[in-house]
RNA sequence: GGCCCGUUCGUCUAGUCGGUUAGGACGCCAGGUUUUCAUCCUGGAAAUCAGGGGUUCGAGUCCCCUACGGGCUACCA
């Protein structure tokens, strides 16, 4: 049998997947192709309280706009199907029935509230409660009461739960791909619920049986789960799939851009930045959380700068494609420490991609920006603008903010340039010069260069007198590229209306 | 509180076998280009490698302690 590389992706569906979820599936999908392995996606639905409709959706639709494809999962099946939890209900019970059997588990029928009261007895008097091998023996269980007590419990629909039962003094050790050995005393475990009164599995129940039956080799994940690990590892021992362990690589957690902790939704709110791959509309609130592909990130660049985000390939190039990440990727070169989300650095891998992309991309791209603004022009002309425009922006959205006097002509002017600028000869500069331009017959930037300098120096004028005024009458204020090329693409007429127009506003 | 993980410029990080002027990128600042703004180019400031002890001829790199930060501590994942 050969060992084939095979992870998964193991998202809740309890809300919209946020950017450190993308990076921990980015981060599985690399670590899949780049060995040739399967790329899975499991929905873990083991909470019914927290279920959230559209989640899964949320989920699929981010990763597929990110460009990760998966082998199997819930929406494409496989042979390992089914990929939800809830609708693998049946298979969990008989590997805890299977513990309880070996002695490795069993039942306990303290209610939620019972073991709440407890927990607020301990608390006040300044010492944490666990259900573990101190406390069993007090508590309601199969432990602590006859068989056939159990057995009439049970039959008679009475609520229990299943809990592991934790050695006394054991070590446990996980290897870890990126922190290497990491040892736990049992001690310091509880009896972890692995079966609920609901009858679903407890993650810990779920996640153990089905990487095992889905022959997953390598469990890839956020530290957050990095204590629950050795549960885990014991749960492998018991079920006597020891040998078949998956690795486990826990990785470091995204952390806010400002002072510390855990990346969350409010950083985003507070921040002004997305913290979600897709713009999510929470279907009980209403409420709108911005996503990346709407703010106007490429996919490209967002995987990129995610990949770099507790990653590095050791070399100095910082532009990689998702098939590029692929060939440089390893476990060993993902870092240890929290890498803390910076916004700005997201702009730019942004400016690089849209570097690269050519202006037929760029302009279809703008062009629904302008239909919506009902304006009408040739996709030859939009194509020109974006060849001016791009290296001068970070989004497509910005576009429309700086280049929008290609389409509308100023209405206003920038008043300090006019105080600047504006002499008591300036209508007559300008006259002159739009008397020039009409007479010109090749319209070209060459053409327009060379015939605005002999146009200066045949009427004494210098090129600052000249400029800023040209600027002022097609842009209206002092932005924007060279103003040869905006008279290119603009074209004579429009040129001529605008000068015209402004010299009728300005001179008043 | 307990357990576990972490700690190199403001930020992301290189540094994997101990010997480096501790390198790059983002951001920031300055100069140049553009008679504009931005881009771009060049340069600069920026880490006493969390602190303290060891080991060693020599430590960011190995060991120990402390501090700080984070994660977990549910019939949530």
């Amino acid at each position: 049998m050969t060992n084939k590389i095979r992870v998964r992706f193991a998202p809740s569906p309890t809300g919209p997947l946020h950017i450190g979820g993308v990076r921990t599936a980015l981060y599985n999908y690399l670590f899949a192709k780049k060995n040739n392995g399967d790329f899975i996606l499991r929905i873990e639905d083991t909470d019914q309280t927290r279920f959230v409709p559209d989640a899964e959706n949320y989920i699929i639709e981010s990763l597929e706009w990110c460009g990760l494809k998966f082998d199997e999962g819930v929406h494409i099946g496989g042979s390992h199907a089914p990929y939800r939890q809830s609708e693998r209900k049946e298979i969990y019970k008989k590997y805890a029935d299977f513990l309880i059997e070996k002695g490795y588990a069993y039942y306990a029928f303290d209610t939620s509230e019972q073991l709440e009261t407890i927990r607020k007895q301990y608390e006040s008097g300044k010492s944490t409660f666990f259900y573990n091998s101190e406390t069993r023996l007090k508590l309601i269980n199969s432990l602590t009461i006859a068989e056939d007590e159990v057995k009439q419990k049970i039959e008679s629909g009475e609520k229990y739960v299943i809990r592991i039962k934790i050695p006394e003094n054991e070590q446990i050790i996980v290897n870890d791909q990126i922190r290497g050995t990491v040892v736990f005393e049992s001690s310091i475990l509880d009896d972890k619920v692995l079966f609920k009164s609901d009858g679903m599995p407890t993650y810990h129940l779920a996640n153990v049986v089905d990487d095992y039956l889905m022959k997953i080799s390598h469990v890839i994940r956020g530290e957050e789960w990095l204590p629950s690990a050795p549960l885990h590892v014991l749960l492998y021992r018991y079920l006597g799939w020891e040998k078949e362990m998956p690795q486990f690589a826990h990785l470091p957690l995204l952390l806010k851009p400002d002072g510390n902790g855990k990346l969350s939704k409010r950083d985003g709110d507070r921040l002004g930045f997305p913290v979600f791959p897709l713009q999510w509309i929470d279907p009980f609130s209403k409420e709108i959380s911005s996503g990346y592909r709407e703010s106007g990130y490429f996919p490209e660049a967002f995987i990129n700068m995610l990949a770099f985000l507790g990653w590095n390939p050791g070399t100095e190039q910082e532009i990689f494609s998702l098939e590029d990440l692929i060939q440089s990727f390893t476990i060993e070169r993902v870092g240890k420490s929290g890498s803390k989300f910076d916004p700005e650095k997201a702009k730019w891998f942004n400016h690089q991609y849209i570097q690269k992309k050519d202006e037929k991309t760029l302009a279809s791209l703008f062009s629904l920006v302008l239909i919506e603004k009902n304006i009408s022009v040739s996709l030859g002309y939009i194509e020109a603008v974006c060849v001016l425009m791009k290296e001068r922006i970070n989004f497509v959205s910005e576009l429309w903010e700086k280049a929008s006097f290609f389409f509308i002509a100023p209405t206003s002017y920038d008043s300090k340039l006019i105080k600047d600028k504006w002499k008591d000869n300036s209508s007559q500069i300008l006259i002159l010069f739009s008397e020039m331009l009409n007479k010109l017959e090749t319209f070209n930037s060459t053409s327009i260069d060379t015939n605005i300098n002999e146009f200066l120096t045949a009427n004494q004028i210098g090129k600052g007198q000249l400029m800023p005024l040209l600027r002022l009458s097609l842009v209206g204020n002092s932005t924007g590229p060279d103003i040869t090329q905006i008279i290119t693409i603009i074209g004579k007429k429009e040129v001529i209306k605008r000068i015209n127009s402004c010299i009728a506003i300005i001179a008043n």
